[in-house]
DNA sequence: CATACTGTTATAGTTAACTATAACACTAGC
DNA sequence: GCTAGTGTTATAGTTAACTATAACAGTATG
């Protein structure tokens, strides 16, 4: 696995967006087990506390439910929850400070594109919502 | 003033970049004096210590210089600097993870422009706000 | 000198994030 | 019951971020 941590983001919220990417990428579906929290902490070489208090953060946002002794899993309706609610705060929050963002540095959509080729070969739709 | 943290972000990081962000913008001119530290803590309701480690910040990138008894001063050539450094940590930094999240969310373009419409009349017609 | 601005340092305390280590609670298979 | 997986809680310590309060240092003005 590959796990450089980005330090303007506390691990434990990066950890909780990479179980959210997992998902709606498709690679967890619903029903899925997450990987255990005692396997990400040895993998990632970070304290199991972290990882649960990512993953708690999951069950709180009712994405993910916690059974003891079998271990996390993504609900039902889990996607389709994320597809609403992160567009929203994607939209909302994050959207309106890239284009300023953007307009500050004067970036041309040329060089927006250029620089987002070759991070994904194939402009497939692997996945169709509702 | 408007001030409203990001708690995604340490205050003063966020305050070291909005002084970028002004520099960008031509709000602050290459030889101008920053809002002083006691102003800017007083204004924005933070520890004078905090502003000070945002500032501190600007003068070990080199854009700004500070001079005891006088205030902090923008110097020269830091809106070029700043051209450079800033599109070449945002192009290879923050945009990729940006169209990562946008295709996540399976965003089209039509949404994202719509939700950027309205935060800054570029070049078409005047806007009709109060 | 005094005053009133500037930046800067010192001291000390709180909170959040992260860590190490260990134990507790539950489920499944043998 | 034992073992080996799960999630969970307890205890305790470090570091970074932020805070309050105060003092020190330099510049300009009068």
């Amino acid at each position: 696995m590959d796990h450089e941590w980005n330090d303007s983001q506390p691990i434990y919220r990066q950890l909780r967006d990479r179980v959210v990417a997992m998902i709606l990428d498709g690679v967890l579906k619903e029903g899925d087990p997450l990987p255990s929290v005692r396997t990400v902490a040895a993998d990632y070489r970070v304290n199991p506390l972290t990882v649960l208090k990512g993953y708690q953060q999951l069950v709180d946002e009712g994405l993910v439910e916690s059974r003891r002794g079998l271990g996390m899993f993504v609900n039902a309706g889990a996607r389709s929850m994320l597809l609403q609610g992160e567009r929203q705060k994607f939209l909302g929050e994050e959207w309106p400070r890239i284009c300023a963002t953007i307009q500050r540095l004067g970036l041309k959509p040329e060089e927006l594109l250029e620089a987002d080729a070759g991070r994904q070969p194939s402009s497939d739709s692997a996945k169709e919502e509702g």
